[in-house]
DNA sequence: TTGTATGCGTTATCAT
DNA sequence: ATGATAACGCATACAA
């Protein structure tokens, strides 16, 4: 059943048949009552590819996830997705995991399928070695690209993101204020999102005057940053002698294993030891106790992809740059 | 560019470009050479709408899934996209929600866009009135469907699961047998697997000559069944009088709930309280004290399904249905 | 082995 | 307001 078949039934060209679809303004009342009626006595739906042909455009966004089972990725994809689609946009997922070539390669799939736009998902897209973000330029030759939680000064790439560093200063300055000396800085990622965290935890102590020791700065490899991971290393580090009387960490998944570790050690938390996470994730509630953790405005900032998506593709000017400010979310983890 | 400026470069037809991008066998050498050359030289890549109209398929696998923030649901999103990928299809997601008229709206998105195959995730797709289920009969004209945990008995729909009720008898007996004699079931939905696992938990009672006290039979309607809302219904149910020593529910996060409540109350898990979950998703280990949940092969019904869609988008025979069985993972959360 | 011609199902540009 | 026809870019049957 194509547009032919219509236009024969219902005695017009496909020229009419194409304009009643489209509902041009063009057509005599009567005409597109008697192709309506055809085409829904039928089930006829125009074939996508062809249109696609025509038009250059399937309208479909490429999303390009490093893990789709991350918790604030899913969410992340749920609210993309969601968005997209209520206006009018498919979602073509690529989880490409964290490694470069894997991801250039996920690049390139999307392109290749002429999505409309790429938004790439999370922090880690960005790499230190500039020529390693070639892909970036090139696919933002090709088409949009909106990073969520990254800050990549190119053409035709957007970036919403949230002020992290601001944020884990905010953070780790309530963990000051409120009596903690010595806190433990756990993160798991060195990209720029990272590094902005750290700076973050670096300016708080500079602010209350007081040194950073390195000491207390502990780095997990992302495969090696499970719960049970986590909470045994910093119980080596309390063996080794290290002390630290709060903890503050750049995901909420390692907060989780610093409040095992802590179970473990019998330190109650918050009263021996303070713990905060970031992203505010569905982890928190279930942690014991119940985390404390930074909303970085996901929600916020996925709406603006989408807006800004849309905008950059309607022809619109949009901003190169949104940032948005993270919030404290306290709960039984801090005093 | 297009495979006219390639063949004009290369000096040779179209149809010989076309043949050496599909590596066609009858290619001299010599031409094959000159027009990869030129390809490469001007890093030409085929219109993937045009060859999907002329093919009449992009190798696109549609992903229906009711929430991608559902960890489970999230993992099963990672691995079918991966495998899907790796074997050159690509996943469009439509993140629907658990409602009927936006799934039914999901599959038409999908039949319209032509891909290739669907799958539904989860066992929320098949409703209990039949004529509800004509949606997803409709979609299996056009192309095959495959069910991850959902039966559903029709020509070209093929389901993949894992027996839900005997996973769940197991489990019950597993608490009964060690000494728990009033066990608490939790659930949140009233689909066919919702009920399987229901049906499971009756069993167990059954084989082991007990009645079944249908007051410990606790229903959560979706919206309703957050941490905080498990935690304080049990609280409830405590103050009302009403007994138990085991805790079983039909998903993680219920479990999650129940460990809350046992903090609370200042009932210890699991010398006075044991708790079993289901699905052995990321939160097991996130909780406190983890949580001993069965495992239902979430990955091999993956891996299978993809093989199955594969298989069948062959010309293949291929199973109707396919079950794996569960397998219990002891954690902190029983003795 | 290579080239020519046609079909795939739309949309868009002209006429009328 | 409507119709004829040309793109769109590829794959492929058929011819050479």
């Amino acid at each position: 059943m194509n547009i032919y078949d219509i236009s024969r039934r219902a005695g017009v060209s496909i020229a009419t048949v194409s304009r009643v679809l489209n509902n041009s303004p063009h057509v005599s009342e009567t005409t597109r009552k008697k192709v309506m009626a055809v085409i829904e006595g039928t089930g006829y739906v125009p074939n996508a590819f062809a249109r696609g042909l025509g038009l250059n455009t399937m309208k479909t966004i490429g999303l390009l996830c490093p893990d789709a089972s991350d918790p604030y990725l899913a969410q992340a994809l749920t609210y993309l997705e969601h968005s997209f689609r209520q206006k009018g946009y498919d979602c073509l997922l690529s989880c490409t995991g964290r490694e470069l070539p894997a991801r250039r390669q996920g690049v390139e799939l999307l392109k290749s399928r002429h999505v409309d736009g790429i938004v790439l998902m999370g922090s880690s897209f960005i790499e230190d070695n500039s020529a390693d973000n070639d892909y970036i330029r090139d696919a933002a030759k090709a088409v949009p690209v909106i990073l969520l939680n990254g800050s990549f000064p190119c053409e035709n790439v957007y970036c919403v993101l949230c002020d992290d560093q601001r944020a884990v200063t905010d953070a780790t300055l309530q963990l000051l204020d409120s009596g903690c000396r010595r806190v433990l800085y756990l993160y798991h990622s060195n990209n720029y999102s990272g590094r902005k965290k750290l700076a973050g935890y670096r300016d708080a102590h500079e602010m209350r005057g007081m040194d950073v020791d390195e000491k207390l700065l502990c780095y997990f490899s992302q495969d090696k940053s499970s719960v049970h991971q986590v909470r045994d290393t910093l119980l080596q580090l309390e063996r080794d002698g290290l002390a630290f009387d709060a903890v503050i960490t750049s995901e909420d998944i390692l907060s989780v294993g610093a409040l095992k570790y802590a179970r473990m050690a019998g330190r109650k938390v918050p009263e021996e030891m303070c713990v905060i996470g970031y992203n505010n994730s569905s982890l928190c509630n279930c942690a014991e106790p119940e985390l404390t953790s930074v909303d970085n405005k996901l929600l916020a900032i996925c709406e603006h992809i989408v807006a800004t998506m849309l905008g950059v593709l309607e022809g619109k000017e949009m901003p190169q740059k949104t940032v948005f400010t993270g919030e404290l979310i306290k709960r039984e983890s801090t005093r």
